[in-house]
Order: C-alpha cells, then sequence, then structure tokens
DNA sequence: TAGTCGTGGTC
DNA sequence: TGACCAAGACT
C-alpha cells in the first residue's frame, strides 16, 4: 500500500483513539474483539435500527440467551415475542435459522467473511462487518454510514444506487490491513456523529482536510439519492374478543408482512389493499378507536372493533389461541397491534 | 433491479 | 407535521 493511501486510515483511527463510542457489544479501540456472538446479535438487531433502540433487546437477549447454542435451542416463539418491537421480523427468523445454522456445525461461527456471508441473514454488509469486527479479517465494510463518509471524501455523485459500484470502489482504496474491525467501526462512528446526512460537523472531523466534498462546500450534496415514491394510505380493521379474562389472538404466516407474529385478527389489510374479509365472528361489533401506523412503504389506518356478543372463533375454525389479558405484554405483539390492542382492552374496560 | 419489510427519533 | 433516516437482507 502506497504511503498516501494510508493517511485517510491512520487519521481516522487516530480520531477513533479517542472518541469512540461505548456500546455493550463492542470492545474498546486496540484491544482483542468481543465474543463473535455478540458481535453477530448486535450486527442483525442494528440493521435499520438506531443504536438507542438495540440496546435494551442486546442486553435482554445476551441475558437469556448467553450463547449461540443457547439461542439456538430457544422456541421459536420465544424469540419472535422477545423481538416484538424491534421490526423487520424476517431478521428474528434468519436470527434463529442462523443460530440453528452454527450451533449444528459445531457451535462456532465460521470465521471469514465469504463463509459468514453462506448464513442466513448476513448479507455483504453484515458478514464483512463481523469478519472484521471479531476475527480481524481485512474486509471491506460498506454500510449507509460508510456509503456516506466515502461518497463525500471523493465526491461520488453517481446516484444511488447505481453508485455503490464506485462507492465500494474507492472504500477498498482506503481500507488498511491492520485494525480492521477498529476501522470499520471508526467508519460508522464517524458517519453517526460528524458526517451525518444533514447538517455534517465538518469543523470536528478528522478527514475533513482530504474530503473532496468538503473542499467544495458541498458536503451535504452526496451521496445522491433517488427521489421516493409516495406511500399510499390503507385502510383496515382489527378485531378484538374478550373472553372470561382472555383475548383471541392469531400467529401471521412466516412470510410477509409481520410474519410469524401474534396479532389481533384483522381484516387482510396490506400494503396493496385495503382489507376487507371479514371478521371471524358475527357482530355486532363496537368501534373502539383508530390507529394510525405508518409503515416503510405505506400508511396504515387501523379500526379497531371490539365484539359485544357471543360465540367462539375456535368453534369457527379459526386458527389461534386464547391469551390472558394480564399476561398481555408477554404475548410479543408487534408495535401496530399493540397499539390496536391498548384501544381494545380501554374499550372493554368502559363497558364493564 | 426494484419492491418488500417496522419502528421511533429528528428537524 | 410530515419527510427523512437508521450498522440491510431477501426475492
Amino acid at each position: 500500500m502506497e504511503a498516501s493511501s494510508q493517511i485517510i486510515p491512520q487519521a481516522l483511527l487516530d480520531w477513533y483513539d479517542v472518541h469512540a463510542r461505548v456500546l455493550p457489544w463492542r470492545s474498546p479501540p486496540g484491544t482483542p474483539p468481543p465474543d463473535p456472538y455478540r458481535v453477530w446479535l448486535s450486527e442483525v438487531m442494528l440493521q435499520q435500527t438506531t443504536v438507542m433502540a438495540v440496546k435494551d433487546y442486546f442486553a435482554r437477549f445476551t441475558a437469556r440467551w448467553p450463547s449461540v447454542t443457547a439461542l439456538a435451542e430457544a422456541a421459536d416463539g420465544d424469540v419472535m415475542a422477545a423481538w416484538a418491537g424491534l421490526g423487520y421480523y424476517a431478521r428474528a427468523r434468519n436470527l434463529l435459522a442462523c443460530a440453528r445454522a452454527v450451533a449444528a456445525t459445531g457451535g462456532e461461527f465460521p470465521q471469514t467473511e465469504a463463509a459468514l456471508r453462506a448464513l442466513p441473514g448476513l448479507g455483504a454488509y453484515t458478514a464483512a462487518a463481523i469478519a472484521a469486527i471479531a476475527f480481524g479479517e481485512r474486509a471491506v465494510v460498506v454500510d449507509a454510514n460508510v456509503e456516506r463518509v466515502v461518497a463525500r471524501l471523493f465526491a461520488i455523485g453517481d446516484p444511488l444506487p447505481g453508485g455503490r459500484k464506485a462507492i465500494r470502489a474507492a472504500a477498498e482504496t482506503i481500507t488498511p490491513s491492520s485494525r480492521a474491525g477498529d476501522f470499520a467501526q471508526a467508519m460508522m462512528d464517524l458517519g453517526a456523529t460528524i458526517c451525518t446526512p444533514r447538517n455534517p460537523r465538518c469543523l470536528l472531523c478528522p478527514l475533513a482536510p482530504p474530503c473532496a466534498a468538503r473542499a467544495a462546500g458541498q458536503a451535504e450534496a452526496y451521496p445522491v439519492k433517488p427521489a421516493k415514491a409516495a406511500k399510499p394510505a390503507r385502510q383496515g380493521r382489527a378485531f378484538w374478543i374478550e373472553r372470561d379474562e382472555h383475548v383471541w389472538l392469531v400467529t401471521r404466516p412466516g412470510k410477509g408482512m409481520l410474519g410469524g407474529m401474534r396479532a389481533l385478527p384483522d381484516d387482510g389489510w396490506s400494503a396493496r389493499a385495503d382489507g376487507g374479509t371479514p371478521p371471524p365472528l358475527p357482530g355486532p361489533w363496537q368501534r373502539a378507536g383508530v390507529v394510525r401506523h405508518v409503515f416503510t412503504h405505506f400508511s396504515l389506518e387501523l379500526s379497531v372493533d371490539v365484539h359485544g356478543g357471543a360465540g367462539d372463533p375456535a368453534q369457527a375454525d379459526a386458527a389461534g389461541e386464547w391469551w390472558p389479558l394480564d399476561r398481555l405484554d408477554e404475548a410479543g405483539l408487534p408495535t401496530l397491534f399493540a397499539k390496536a390492542a391498548a384501544l381494545g382492552l380501554a374499550a372493554m374496560k368502559d363497558v364493564a
């Protein structure tokens, strides 16, 4: 590697030695790497998710399942319920699949980027990140932070997603062969705290001297992103059926929206269309309220209706279970249905 | 390649 | 207040 290409990583690592964030899944700069299990778990949780949101979940998961073999032996429903509220539930399904694959091959994570990439839920970013952080491999780690830092550093104006090829090539040129994990985490810390999407703090940036976008006074203009499509507004209904201090809950199909999660029965709303399928019991139904929830690609106005009659959905050939109200917080409802359940619960209390 | 897939914080 | 965004993966 030429001397000039080491200036950037060296400046970044010097900055990281002083300013590294202290995080539960991280070891301090220049110290031995953390347990690969904790690196893997944190990386999966951090996909498209903020550090603040992950912290509590990481603590609960590691306390309950201290190793990958312990997690591999967990029941599916327990893991899904523990993940409830964190979002992108395919990650939890893949987490279990990955833990079981690792446990089945001896309980040790593979130590190379290529082998990690083959595991469920580990894409290009996560495989590279684990290889670098847990095993010290010189892997080119490119997440949204790195994309932003590199696009600005080299003033790469090719719009995403096509511009990712040029960004990756540029990232390759500044990735050092030593301290691979620290370098990757330093890039992400820089992107999270200094080289932010809006109002970057260039005056505090250790990479300001060589930064091409900064020199042009155009840091915030990079990376160039395409305009986003408008979100459709959908409508649907959820149904609260209460008997003897229990509520009727279903488990959603394994794939698709909120897949594998417990939920209130609903009318089949989706990103593509409003709901419309009939309720699990004949009426009368009474409107308890409306929940407004915004997903990544659509918004939903979900009416919550409570049942005011008799009948048993279990005898109406519906798949589900009676869940005790005093343990509702253990049901692992995703946020949308947790909000809906709060309305249903309150409405029934008012009646009583 | 482009669409799908959650949630909560920020400005 | 709404649009943007976060340590992306999968199909």
